[in-house]
Parts: C-alpha cells; structure tokens; sequence
DNA sequence: CTGTTAGCGCCTTCAG
DNA sequence: CTGAAGGCGCTAACAG
C-alpha cells in the first residue's frame, strides 16, 4: 500500500501538465482531443481518483450536509432521513448523520465538530434552545434549517408537520363519534416548543363548546411503562372518559397493553385515537384505533428540497425565511373484530397535498 | 461574511508562530503557560475554529466513517444504524450514511464518491458482487466490513446475525408444536449469498426426519402484495400446511393481512412463525405470532467495534478476517385471545449472550 | 519550549 | 487550448 497517485502523477504519465488534467476532469475548460485520450489511458493505468479533501480545501465546499435528530431510529425519523437522502443523493451531496438522544450537550458537540468539517448545510432538530452556536452557523453562511422544531429567535427556516391542525383532526374526529370526555396523554414538556398538540385539542373542544379540564391532560416520560402508568392513572381514578387521545404515538403500546391487561374493550369502553400512524403493521394492531398518519418521507424531501435551494441561492433568502408545515392524513378505523373487517379505513386523504407555508410564497 | 480567521491570524493575534497554537490545540508538544493564555485568548477573539478539511488534507484522515446499507429506513436497520453511532460517536467519528437501494449502480456510485472523500472506515451490507471496488478500497488501506452479508472472494470482515441458527430455532418450534407441514416464504433469491435461513429450516427438519418438499419454499418479491399473493396459493392449492414460517419480517404483514380477509384462524387453522420480531408492537398485533428477535442494536455496537480496533490496528489484522454471527432470541407467543394473555411470552434468552466467531478468538 | 521550511493535492489566476 | 506560479489551512520534520 503505497501513496496514492495525484493530479501531477497523471500529468507525467499522460506528458501533460496537472492543468490539463484537471481542466479535463471538471469540465471548467476544453481539452485538446490528443490529451484528452493521453490523460484517460493515464487515469485508468494508475486508477488515479481525485482527492476531494484538497478540492474542498480549495473550493470551500465539502459535498456534505449534516443531519442532526434526536432519536435516529424511530420510524419517523428513519423516513426522513431516507427522504433527505434521496433528494441529497440526486443532487450529488453526502449526509452526515448525527443522534443527538435530545441531549443538549451530545448536540453542542455535534455542532462543534461539524462546523469544523465544514459541511454545505445542516438540517437540525434542536434538544436546546440555545442560540449562540446556531447564530455562528448562519454567521459563517451556512445554510441552516430546523426540522420538526426550531429555536425562537433564530432566522431560519423551519419545516415540520402540522402538529395542530391534525391534532384538532383527531379531536374532532372523537366529538363526531359522541365523545364528550376525553384525555389526553402527551409527552413530558415538548422539549423547546409549547405543544402544538395540546392547542389543536383544545381548539377542537372550543369549537364544540365542550368545556375543558387541565386535569384531563397528563403528561408523560417518553416511555412504554410511564405510557402504561398514566393510562391507569386516567382508568382508575375519577370518572371514566370517553375517549382517551394519544398525543405522541411513541406511548401507544404502553397504553394498548394496559388494556389488554385490565380487559378494557377499544372501543366499547374506551375509544382510543393516536396522533401518528404505527406504522406497516398499523391496522393489524388490536384494538385497532383510528390515528393520524404523518408524512415523514416527504417531509425528509421537502426539507432536502429546500436546503438545496437554500444552497444554491447562497443564502440570500430572497424569499425570506419561511415556517412550513404538512398536514397528516387522519386513518379513521374503528373496527374492533379480529378479522374480515376493512382494510383500510376512510381517509380524509384530499388534504394531504397541500402545504401550508407561512411568511412569503415558496419559490420553485 | 467575511473570511474565517486561521491558524496564522490566532498566531498573530497572539503573538506567537502558527506551529505553536498548532500544538497546542492538539496537545501534540507542550507550550509555555504565558503562550497558552495569549492563545486561548486569541482563539476567543477571533471565534476561531481549527479547519478540519486542511487537517485531513495533511493527516489523511478524516474521522469520517461510511455506513451503506440497502434500505436505511428499515427498524432493523435503523437500529443497526444507531449502534454504529453510537460506538463511532464515542471514538469521535462520524458517520457517512448511504442508502444503495439494493441497486448496483447506486452502490458502486456511493463507493466511488466515498473513496474520494477519504473515509477512514466503511461498513457496507453489499448489493452487488462485483469484488474489483471493494479491493480497491481494501488495497488503499481503508478498513472494510460486511454488514449482514458479504461478497464472496473478498477478504473482509463479516458481521451479521445468525440466520442458520435463528431459522432453525424457528422450525424447531413449530415442529415441537406438532407442525409437520410447512411452508416457507421467503425473499426471492437472497441478494448475495445463499439463502441461510432456508439452511436453518431444512436442517431442522432433517433433525426430526421430516421429509422436506422444494414445493413447499415460496420465493416472494419483498413487498405487502407480493406476500399476500404468496400466502394466497398457499392455501388454496394443494394441501394446507399445518404451519406457515415467514423468513424475511417484510413479508409478514402481508401475510398477515391475507389472513385476517380470509377468516384464516391462526393458530387454530394453520401455526404462523415469522423469522423476525416486528417491532415494538410486537405482542399486540393479531395474530400473535412467535418470532425471533434479532438483535439489531447490538449488531452496530459490534461491527463498528470491530471497526475501530481494525482502524487502530492500522489494518494489520492481526486476529485474521472474521465472521462473526449474533444469536437472535426466540419469543413464543401462542395466545389467541384479545386481551388479558400473557404480557411476553417465554424466552429462550440464554443464547443471547453467546457470540458465534469462525476463525480466530476474538481480541480485546 | 518555539520557530522555520516545505509540502499535503488541488484549483485560481494570469500569461502565453 | 495549455502551462507556471501561488496559495487554500494545516502539520511533519527539522532546527534552534
């Protein structure tokens, strides 16, 4: 394993100067029809490859875009990322992927490290509201966009879903069906954001004049045996609601086994809805509920989309920052047999085209 | 936007030589108490930031390692991905993400692309096996290990979890439950190597002195409809199989979906098995089936070990190549009822703990 | 403990 | 169409 051959290694072998070479590689200038065969019989010969490191170092642009999330395994997430590497991919960019674990700290070293690998963007969901790291990014021109939730006070764009417009999809959907009691389980303080969940809900309420109670709302640590608590919590003491609405879908199977332990029948005894869809298995879960399916695939591509444009456009912003989000598609099933029962249930599927963009129209 | 500062604008600022604040932000030579604070200081002022691209340019290493997997949105790999992290993370590496589709041509676009950029590692599940790119890498000294499968004639690491084994765990069981007649589903053609997992079921029926039918294995496009169809012919050709195992997890919910429109009561009608555990939802999907639970987490925890040491090791392997398996777990769950069954059904966990290694010991 | 010199491999600029 | 000079930001190797 020796030293790997460089622009001027295949110049002499091709007897032209490193120039040539290069010119020929990127294109940037014509090449006589002679060197151009002299330099490709001298690539293959050598298997030369260009080094990208001492071209970004040159250019100041590494080809790289980092992605940084909370939890990189969750399903929503995985979408994501396979949607943002697709339109990366197409566009001849690499991604760097981080998992912050919604640790302020694992973040602010991310930032620190890749900052100094220099990437060509960055598409962040933020464990902490700190500015300052941020503001250096935008600072030194690098295209920054927040994914899911975002920093107040930071001028970048910012996709997402439509948390409370589905939420208050999902509550609606409860009060058509006659509920007039509902709970609501969400997860322990949105970490940066006031939950957009709980407004939607409480929107839903309002507009059917359906008064409502703090006490109906519990929150929960983000996981299956906190989820299982509080849904005994809700069971167990006061009056009973009529439905119980689950505003992170990552608490659903904490629930659905504490009714299946305490024989609670979905949804004779209780309805159940979910803020985001389960996933492939979805409709063979039982109890089967009715939930909100979010579009985490194309939301990965909408945001590589716009951080595309956001670099190419050299982050002039000419149509300033802008806060989109993309509405779910509410799954509505509420068969409770074991089988023949529908495979799919209806779907209020006509909005799921639209994109609701806030602050100026989107460009392209 | 002006020009980032440099190791020269630190030193001047500071009043010393660039070599200086060189070492010591690398520790790589003691400096002088008086020349550290004029440095910190500087490095403050001017909100400087070591640039790693010139680093690497002069190192030739990057702390970047690629990570190609066929489909990166999968739970397994998901998970898989989040064990790589992890490890990488804590050694201070980053992680390159691709995901080849399963495509050839993207496969080979990504090796191309990444051999540029100079990674100091790669863990790749190949999709072609075309061994000429992956020598290439291997002869340029970058440490290579296959992740779940692997391509023959390459001399690499390999990785993955114990199909054979868990396969034949699997057939055990439903042999054990009195099932003499089974049927298979699995991937059409595994990509690479020979499928193990139909290995696995073979053994165990040789084991028993079952005799085994070709009819009887069904080869299946990797999609919900494909399965279903599967399933279909199954049974309503033939004679009805007692059991039914599923040996790719993908294939299951279609399966699963074909059984709940045909009023097929599992297990009563026919026993279902499924190669892989489907998530988190498990035990509450209907029907509840017994899976193997693979270990996907662990299986990125140990790869990107593996890694690091071959890249410490400076790729001397001094232990050989290796081919490594994890064990999965098998989760039995029989109950048919809706609710009130047991919460997790027995385990066979005590393998969990072993790790299959041919050829040398494993170090450290 | 500190500074100088000479590249890492490529591309920008300017001159043919 | 082609080449030579210089530098991107950093560090290895050698002097002090």
């Amino acid at each position: 394993m020796r030293k790997s051959p460089n622009l001027h290694d295949v110049a002499r072998e091709a007897g032209v100067s490193a120039m040539t070479v290069s010119r020929f590689l990127n294109g940037s200038a014509p090449v006589g029809s002679y060197a151009r065969q002299q330099i490709t019989r001298a690539i293959e010969n050598l298997k030369y490859r260009p080094n990208q490191i001492a071209k970004s170092l040159q250019t100041r642009k590494t080809g790289n875009i980092a992605v940084l999330l909370g939890n990189i395994s969750s399903p929503m997430s995985a979408l994501t990322i396979k949607g943002i590497e697709n339109v990366s991919f197409g566009n001849r960019y690499n991604l760097l992927i981080g998992n912050t674990e919604f640790s302020e700290e694992k973040e602010r070293r991310y930032l620190d490290i890749l900052m100094q690998k220099q990437i060509d963007g960055m598409i962040l969901a933020p464990s902490s509201k700190d500015r300052e790291p941020l503001q250096e990014i935008i600072d030194r021109g690098i295209p920054l966009l927040f994914l899911d939730r975002h920093v107040p006070g930071v001028q970048a764009d910012y996709v997402g879903f439509d948390f409370e417009n589905d939420s208050y999809n999902v509550t609606e959907h409860l009060i058509d069906r006659g509920c007039r009691t509902i709970s609501v389980i969400c997860r322990r303080a949105d970490l940066i954001n006031d939950s957009p969940q709980v407004k939607g809900f409480h929107r839903a309420l309002e507009r059917a004049s359906i008064p409502w109670d703090r006490q109906r709302i519990l929150y929960c640590h983000p996981s299956t045996e906190d989820a299982y608590r509080c849904m005994g919590e809700i069971m167990e003491s006061g009056t009973r609601p009529d439905a119980v609405y689950i505003a992170s879908n990552t608490l659903a199977s904490g629930v659905l086994r504490y009714c299946k332990d305490k024989n609670i029948l979905i949804p004779e005894d209780c309805m159940l809805a979910c803020f985001d869809s389960l996933g492939e298995f979805d409709d063979l879960i039982r109890p089967n509920l009715t939930c909100n399916e979010v579009p985490a695939f194309d939301l990965g591509v909408y945001v590589a989309e716009l951080l595309m444009r956001r670099i190419h456009d050299g982050y002039e912003r000419p149509d300033g920052p802008q806060r989109i989000t993309l509405p779910g598609k509410l799954l509505i099933r509420e068969s409770t047999g074991d089988a023949g029962g529908p495979r799919t249930g209806s779907e209020t599927g006509a909005r799921r085209q639209t994109v609701r963009v806030s602050g100026e129209a989107v460009t392209g």
